[in-house]
DNA sequence: TTTATTGTTCTCTTTGTTGAGAACTAAAAA
DNA sequence: TTTTTAGTTCTCAACAAAGAGAACAATAAA
């Protein structure tokens, strides 16, 4: 697949999506990824190409190997991405895992009974002293465990209505 | 209020409490905040006595004055907090913004948006030529308005119910 | 076996974050 | 006016995060 050295497994991206991919990255740094990562996750979703191997990123995006291995990994393990392999060919080629987005979905919801859960046990903590305070935590407490019961039932309608 | 000095502008918190606060701020560190911030807001929400003074907090969590201004005024620019005044005294009594979590929510619901919106302009490039994922990308879109869209009624639903 | 491919891991530098402590400031009190 | 109160801002040191580049490893190909 090279001839001596390619040294080109460069993406071509117009202007525009290479802005996109800045726009997109300084977003999910906001979420706590790391600069790297963050463009990574980027790429694989403004790419007019959805499956990049190693290299391509890394010369795309200009990063060093070493950032290159450890975004890709992170975001392995933090299920943002994924990769496949074609049978002859020995590189990795990784995608984003946007196709798995019910997913993600549902694991936000169990990250919203988390925080329901750990405001409860304030709650349960708190004198009786402060009867507006307490009722304040109290909505918010019900109104997260109500979004979450709900959630399932909206879900379904969307889904039915996209026939 | 003080005879020469006091030095004592601890607030008093069992082991429990004391616990408590550093779970809530590591919660919070992993938002986003600084571990001095985390806390701040975690204390104006654990602690018994829901406002406090700025030698409270400073005493309480053990903090140093510029950590203490600092992360005051963050949570006070970000809207975490707040702050209310009593005449004839001219100290700053800071509390949680939790009774403003309605506020809070609608914030969260706009970012949504701005989300949806920038996944819309990523849709908009994509070529033809990866149907799969650009289905993918337009359900995820098409779901966050969704959401947006139902949760008003779904907040009124929950209004109701709650007498 | 030797060489090439596909990454991973280590070390080091750069950069950024956090917060302590002291100096400073503005307003009120004495 | 002088002092006290209630914080803010500055400087600095300690520490952590990010990533470059080189060395290394594991597998496959020649």
């Amino acid at each position: 697949m090279s001839e001596l050295n390619d040294m080109t497994d460069q993406v071509t991206l117009s202007e525009k999506q290479k802005q996109l991919i800045e726009r997109v990255g300084v977003q999910h740094e906001k979420a706590g990824f790391s600069p790297a990562a963050a463009r990574v996750v980027a790429l694989l979703l403004v790419s007019p190409v959805p499956e990049l191997s190693f290299d391509q990123i890394r010369e795309t995006l200009g990063l060093s190997k070493s950032a290159t291995s450890n975004a890709l990994n992170f975001l392995i393990n933090t299920d943002k991405i994924d990769y496949i392999t074609y049978t002859g060919d020995r590189k990795r080629y990784f995608k984003s895992k946007i196709s798995s987005w019910r997913e993600s979905m549902k694991d936000a919801i169990i990250k919203i009974t988390g925080t329901a859960a750990l405001m409860e046990e304030i709650l349960e903590q708190r004198p009786d002293s402060t009867p507006e305070f307490n009722k304040s935590l109290s909505e918010v407490i019900d109104f997260m465990r109500y979004i979450n019961q709900e959630l399932p039932a909206l879900y379904e309608k969307w889904e039915k209505r996209n026939t």
